[in-house]
This record gives structure tokens, sequence and C-alpha cells, in this order.
DNA sequence: GCTCATCCTGACCATATGGTCAAGGAAACG
DNA sequence: CGTTTCCTTGACCATATGGTCAGGATGAGC
């Protein structure tokens, strides 16, 4: 009776087993043809599953699409998150290049899912572009503000700073293809993973760093 | 008998128009939701076409597609064809970066519909990577390279500067939707495309001029 | 081994979609 | 005006696709 259905809390093995392929499944194919483009055939076929079972787990292809969209959203933002306003600008800006670039090389689909939705227009996630992650870019926005007001940091603008972040890490998993055509190395490739990471480490904190050291210890 | 079809030579006006406007509209659509995931329909309705007439003169949706792919992919590249090797690095650089944040704000459905083919897997235009594209590349990297070993810029991976080039800009454009999001800005707006413009050059340039004025003359 | 809830399947359905075709209309051209 | 070519359309078709359903298989608890 009161366990009938009071709430998910009774997921079989079986039931959290299978909804985590279907999940694992989902990326890899939406993250390549994006949500319309996605046949939910072949998110069965991936999964190794048939569309009837699959179908079983997730009522709707838009579904699956949310879940997985929701179940990588959070640690998404996590690294911009973790960034601290008393820390050491090179060391915190440092790390969160590492941490953008490390996910991009671990997890090329994520990106890419992410990527093809905000190419779609971003019609499942608009509100959370425009308030969470708005209100996250706005706040670490003024961090990086303060650090340029101390000197510690060239003065430029906060929000294209981001943006440079993001679309440099982020392009070695959205363009990952385009690279190993160019290069024949990819992302996923351990050593090129961190040869890139360095690399644009390297170029963009020297970019935002003042030509004279910073005033301050250290 | 003769001029029955020799060849496509004798393209009618309003053959000429209606092409055009397709490739207009398959641009528009193409570029938001890829290949698979448009429908001839929608094409055929933002041009303002009976989809019958639009297959009159396309016989595939895949004809269209490559059509309109073809169309950007020549004049996408033509602003690194122009780096020279005799030139100073902060001017040619400069002014690649303008060009291709010119194109970002002036044509960002080309660079979306671009990005839309490498997230898929560039399954069209690989051949054009892994060739064409790949030569050009190389090719500007020796040309990066020597500058590095002049000292004009710092030493740093050429292909990888490359691709933060790469990155930077087109992010404006592939990314305006998650832009306008957290700015209420578009790259289309023609104050914010000069702002965008600006603030990434002036972040690259400086990530890759030496700290000391290189040692040569000029 | 029995029972019940969960899991899985194949058959089925409505609609969407890419694409064809024959025939009516509009231009071009004399 | 007549005719020939080009342009456009709506009807039509085969298949793809998202989604439903009744019933059988399987596993968990007894």
């Amino acid at each position: 009776m009161n366990n009938k259905k009071t709430s998910k809390t009774k997921s079989t093995r079986i039931q959290e087993q299978n909804r985590q392929r279907i999940l694992e499944a989902s990326l890899t194919v939406f993250s390549r043809y994006g949500f319309r483009g996605t046949r939910i055939d072949q998110i069965a076929e991936v999964s190794g599953m048939s569309r009837s079972n699959l179908l079983y787990y997730f009522k709707r292809k838009e579904d699956i699409y949310r879940a997985v969209l929701n179940e990588i959203l959070a640690e998404w933002l996590e690294p911009l998150r973790a960034i601290s306003a008393d820390g050491d600008p090179r060391i915190e800006i440092g790390a969160y290049i590492r941490a953008k670039c490390k996910m991009a090389s671990s997890a090329p689909e994520a990106s890419r899912l992410f990527a093809n939705e905000i190419l779609q227009g971003a019609p499942m996630i608009n509100d959370i572009l425009t308030g969470p992650l708005k209100t996250l870019v706005d706040e670490k926005a003024k961090v990086l503000q303060n650090w340029m007001d101390k000197g510690q940091i060239r003065r430029m603008s906060p929000h294209h700073l981001i943006f440079a972040i993001w679309a440099t890490t982020q392009h070695y998993s959205d363009f990952d293809h385009q690279i190993k055509a160019i290069l024949g190395k990819s992302i996923t490739d351990k050593e090129f993973g961190s040869e890139a990471a360095h690399s644009v480490e390297d170029l963009l904190l020297h970019g935002m760093l003042p030509r004279h050291p910073a005033p301050n210890n250290d």
C-alpha cells in the first residue's frame, strides 16, 4: 500500500543499471546528432537493448534527452564554481583551465551534447542559461574584475575572458574530429590531452597576466 | 538538340534566384539542426516555397546540404590563406583574428553549420579536412613557427595557437545563444561584435607576444 | 514450487518524412 | 497567337519514426 509508489525510492538494481546504460548510449548518440537528429533506434542499438524495453524506462525521447542533459549540467559548471575569490588568480584560473581541459579530454561527448543543445537554440535549458548560469558567471566575472582592479591580472572584459576560456578548452572536444583530421590526434588521447591543456593554459595565462609581474608579494 | 543539356550553362534568372533562395533558407535551418535534424519541409517553409518545387531544384536533401556547405567552405578558409609569411606577425595575426571575428558577426549561421558538421563527425567533408585544410593549416603553422624562431612571437605549438584563434572567434557565433542568455547581447549586434573582436585580439596577441619586445628591429 | 511485481518483447498504430510523378500554368520566343 | 520550354503544384508512395499495448518471461520473496 504505502510502498506502492510513494516515490521512486525503490529502484531495482536492474532498473538502476538499465537506466544508466540508456543514459550512456544516449550521450553518445545525442552528442553527435542532437535531439532532433537522434533516432530512438540508434540509442537502443548502442545500448544493446530493444527499443520497446528502452521505452519501458523512458516514456519519451525527450525524457531521455533531458535526463542526460541534466546529468551533465551540474558537473559541467562545478569547476567554474570552484574559482575562489581569495586565491591567487594565476592559481585559480590555471586550475580552472586545467579542469576544463581535463573534462574536454575525459568527457568530450558531454561537451558536444552541450554544444549541440546551444547550437539548436538551447530549447531545453534556456531557463538554466538565463538563470543559474548567468548568475554564476556574473558572480565570477566580479571576482575577475576584482583581480583586475588590484592589478593582479590585466584589465579586460571579465565576461570575454570567461568566454575565451570556455572557447579554447571546449574546442578540443567539440571540434575533436577536425583536430583529428589535421593532427591525427584526439583530445581523448592522454598525451595529446595534456599537451593541449598546457598549451591553452600557457597562452591564456600569458595573455591575461600583466607584463610587469603583479605588484603584490607571493 | 545540341542545347538540350550540354551543361548547366543556361541558368534561367528564376533558376538562379530560386536556388539562392533555397540555399539561404537551408543555411538557416541546417545550421541549427544539422543535416539529420533538418526536415525538408522546414527549408521549404523558410524559403517560402512549396516542398515539391524545392525538390525540383535539388533532387535530394543531401544535394542542398552539400551545396550550401561548399558555398561557405572556400570563403571560410580565405582569411587563413591570407596570412603572409613576409608580414609582421602582430599585423598578420591581428588581421586574421579581426577577419574571423567579422565573419562570426556577419555570417554566424555559416559558422554554426560548419560546427554542426564537425560535431556529427564531418561525414561530408572529411576528405576536405584531411586534405586541403590540413595542408593549409600545416603551411601556416610553419609560418608561425618561423616567427617563433625569429623571436617575433613566443614559442608555442603553432597548431594549438591556430586552434585557439579558431576557438575564441567562432565561439561567438557557435555559442551565440548562450552568450545572449548571459549578456543579453548577440554577436550579430554591431557594437558587441567589435567589442568581442577587440577583446579576443587583445587577449590572444598579448598571449602570444614576448614579454620583452622582439629583439629584432622594426 | 508459488505468487506477485518487475522486466522484456513483438506486434501494432498514427504520423512524419524523403522523394516521385503526371499534369496544369507561366515565360520565352518566334 | 502558338508553341516550346521552364516552372509549380497537389496527389501519391514507401519507408522511417515515435510511441502504445497486451501478454509472456524473469526474478524476488515466501
